[in-house]
DNA sequence: CCCATCTATATCACCCAGCTATATAGACAG
DNA sequence: CTGTCTATATAGCTGGGTGATATAGATGGG
């Protein structure tokens, strides 16, 4: 069913867009599924969060330009986690004007939280397939996942 | 105590959590990377269209319930899809109280250039791969997205 | 037939979250 | 010390969401 190698030379300049279209198809659409249970957060605050989980303490703009937003609009959205109580602002010692961004423990488990609800919430969908079919998808995410992080890893990189 | 299935021990099926984050991490992070080339169009103007172009004709107010926004946002949304000339409105013959909305020609060549532009995107990063990953998760997108759409289509039915 | 009520959409007032432009505070070179 | 550069904050604007409510058309009982 797939045109793409059927014995034939390697062709990637054929397979690339398909592959391509199908990648989109199936992260736009469990996204579809995902976002509608999103509990009063938006997406860069979550994105947010999630960074400052991985990287630790932050500059202000740095984050900002991680995350691809404006620096006022980043000084907004932390402001906004600071409130919540989900990240916390302290100042460098060697540079007066920084303002370097942590997560909090309250942020930390806000994102436990809501990566559980995610899972819970496709592990749900998934829960009414044949097992088969999980069996099956179990083992394309064990090839496509590796893939997907080098890739994404390679892009964020540059 | 979040564990699914209890009382076996010993794959009762591959895991479906662990198949659950992998969906979900693979899904969050491609689109993190489509996401920051929206050209000015919010997430539910778009799917919005989008349900336009797949179901055709269908009151405003039947679309502000499919795509889970409020009736004067999904008003404001077609007016300003309207302003644009990508969406247009029109009197319902058997009911004068009740607006048809549809997409227009621009429209859809809006959308399809939208995902024309997605595809290339992910194709650029694919681009970037040794192409036996290429191939690899070629098979895994033929395995895996007709699961998914299978999975997607039974929950949006019910 | 008319009136009460229900329904589909529009409008209003408000809030959140993004942007650009600009102000302020600290760093640092001359 | 002063001019300039940089990191953050503030101001004003816009888009896009909400609930409450107004309006026009549909509908059914007296």
């Amino acid at each position: 069913m797939s045109d793409i190698d059927g014995g034939m030379d390697e062709t990637p300049e054929e397979g690339l867009p398909e592959v391509a279209a199908e990648l989109n198809e199936l992260a736009t659409g469990l996204v579809r599924h995902l976002l509608s249970d999103r509990q009063g957060m938006s997406l860069n605050t979550v994105a947010a969060l999630g960074r400052l989980e991985r990287e630790g303490p932050i500059r202000l703009t740095a984050l900002a330009a991680a995350e691809g937003i404006a620096q006022p609009s980043m000084t907004a959205l932390v402001q906004r986690l600071e409130r919540q109580g989900l990240a916390s602002r302290s100042a460098d010692p060697a540079d007066g004007r920084v303002c370097l961004v942590a997560i909090t423990g309250a942020g930390r488990e806000l994102l436990a939280e809501r990566h559980r609800a995610q899972r819970a919430r496709v592990a749900g969908l998934l829960a009414a397939l044949p097992e088969q079919d999980v069996q099956a998808l179990s083992e394309a995410m064990d090839t496509a996942l590796p893939i997907v992080r080098r890739m994404l890893r390679g892009e964020s990189a540059s």
